[in-house]
DNA sequence: CTGAAAGCGCTAACAC
DNA sequence: GTGTTAGCGCTTTCAG
């Protein structure tokens, strides 16, 4: 046994304690082998300018020692401060929303607070769910996508002074903040663009709807850009599918089957375009001399399909870097969530083209 | 005002505290609300049965009455429990690891745990700090990638009473557990298939080995099935690059540029393996007519691109389901962490053929 | 079935 | 500079 200090006031039962620990240390166990106070450990963790070299050395030396790991959780507790930040996202997998999910989460890192991930799965109760635990582990903020909550979870937030900004959806309406792209905007450049190459006849795949007011805010623009432009606005050419490569190429599928299939289609999102293009190439039409096609996202493989996808570039990695910044900010320093509207950005390759005949 | 109790033995100076909270509540005003006392009022939430229905009813009113919010973070200092796993992995970009990541999310949610991300990219710096700030935050498990870390953080897992857990990664020598298929099986059936069609001048592109011990795995494998076959391991058709479809394409180019260039490439990810598809096409070659690639993972993309890639499938989903089960249960009821493999799957789509001349 | 009281690990005054 | 003390919001014996 270790030559320590042999005043037992309580007991450790530690065999052989010498430098390398056996149980988790807390903040009384560093003081004691430092031989200062607890509120001294504290000072020097935290604030380390106002202990002195030496101290602060000693106590540092019996961190190591122990593996102490500080309780964040109990800091928590007094500073009423997580230093943690909610995230929901409807979905990571083969999606953009990566892309934001991982700038949220650089940024929020660099800054030292760590992310508590919620998927929620295009499912409104899941997403409340969700949000409430996050709220009960006491996050700092919420980042939320879209603008479309359960009301009581937007009480809580209000009621228990948590701040919440939402992504993806621009709210300009609302007294929401947001920080996003206009997904309207955005949409209607899209089918512009298709429209001044001379398409008549245009058909559109989207997400859902009922469940993602971004792609409501997309379909709404591409039926008001047709109306705009005198064009039929045709039932028969609006399919709004899940987010699977395989829905796009359904939907595309369906579309040629109709008896005066389109020129052109917009497909709100590229996951459904890759799917779309697939089913045209699979049918051995001509893309875009058969048909043209336009995407949304950009994703990073929208270079790399044959032909080239031409697609609306959206900010991911801004909007995420921005929300959290613009998060943290108001955490630390009162600052009020302000709003910020980023803008996208038509990447014209090569899946788009005049139509063969104009009417 | 409400016809409240008019014991103000703490006068609140809630204004009109009606039924719509100003501020935030804690248990002592709902109990307080509810004519019960604290206890009462924590068992009402958690143990309902140990509560009569009546005073129950009356809990909860008051919980919905104040949107009080149930502090966690109180709740784990005592019971020494967070409720929460962390998770590490090296991107979610554009990647396989995002599949697993959401599977994780999914299992945990559904068992009631949070799950808080950390994004390493490629750092064993980061990750080191992502995994002491999730110990702070006193995570109940913690889920890595790969087998590279930091000594120091596995000293605090263990004095820390941390369980943890390997995904992507087979762990068979050392005593950590881990859930994951085995990457030099897996790449070894890769590079067998293409040996087994009849190609002889194999090329190799594949992750950064220095820390990516997956990689490593993969390159290990392929260089070892080519030896047993007595085949040339020539360096110049090995490259590591970083995990982008354009690392994937520069890395294809420069082979083809060499001297004599592989009949078959064996990307060892599918990524990578995009790029390296586009780059023989962006160059006018036959895939697989004048060159064979292989991919790894299975990305949904694959069955997308043209011609359709055949890779590895990779149980991605599964891992991340059976990790995150298989942490909590050993949080929840002290089961030891144990080891599963996992098995891949060669599918084999179009871009792989024997090569057009037999020496 | 319900209440009173102690205390989880840490920090924030306030002393010394 | 450093120590002492009093809690943060909750759970948990132990009484009643």
């Amino acid at each position: 046994m270790p030559p320590t200090r042999s005043k037992p006031e309580k007991p450790p039962d530690q065999s052989k304690v010498a430098d390398a620990a056996r149980v988790k240390a807390t903040i009384r166990e560093v003081a004691h082998r430092a031989g200062v106070s607890t509120a001294t450990v504290s000072r020097a963790l935290n604030r380390p300018e106002k202990v002195r070299a030496e101290t602060r050395e000693r106590v540092l030396q019996a961190v190591r020692e122990t593996h102490f790991v500080f309780d964040g959780i109990a800091a928590s507790m007094i500073s009423r401060r997580s230093r943690t930040i909610g995230l929901i996202i409807p979905t990571i997998t083969n999606s953009i929303y990566a892309a934001s999910t991982q700038s949220i989460q650089h940024t929020a890192q660099a800054a030292g607070y760590t992310v508590l991930l919620g998927v929620s799965e295009f499912s409104p109760r899941l997403e409340a769910d969700l949000a409430q635990r996050l709220l009960e582990r006491r996050v700092d903020g919420l980042i939320l996508t879209g603008g479309n909550h359960d009301q009581s979870l937007i009480e809580k937030m209000r009621t228990n002074g948590v701040p919440f900004l939402i992504t993806w959806k621009l709210m300009r309406g609302k007294d929401w903040p947001s920080v996003s792209f206009d997904n309207y905007k955005a949409a209607w450049s899209a089918v512009e663009f298709l429209v001044s190459l001379g398409h008549r006849r245009l058909g559109l795949v989207c997400g859902r709807t009922d469940v993602n007011d971004r792609a409501l805010d997309r379909r709404q623009a591409f039926e008001d850009c047709l109306e705009r432009h005198g064009l039929a606005v045709d039932p028969v050419l609006i399919y709004e599918r899940d987010f699977e490569m395989e829905e796009g190429a359904s939907a595309m599928s369906a579309m040629l089957d109709t008896p005066e299939p389109p020129t052109a289609v917009f497909c709100a999102n590229d996951i459904q375009a890759i799917g779309a293009l697939s089913q045209c190439r699979e049918r051995g039409l001509s893309v875009p001399g058969d048909i043209s096609i336009i995407g949304f996202d950009d994703l990073p493989v929208t270079s790399y399909t044959r032909p080239k996808l031409t697609t609306v570039r959206v900010p991911a990695h801004d909007m995420g870097r921005r929300a959290a910044e613009i998060m943290i900010a108001s955490i630390e320093r009162q600052i009020p969530l302000q709003s910020v509207e980023l803008q996208t950005e038509l990447i014209a390759r090569e899946t788009t083209a005049p139509p063969r005949f104009r009417r």
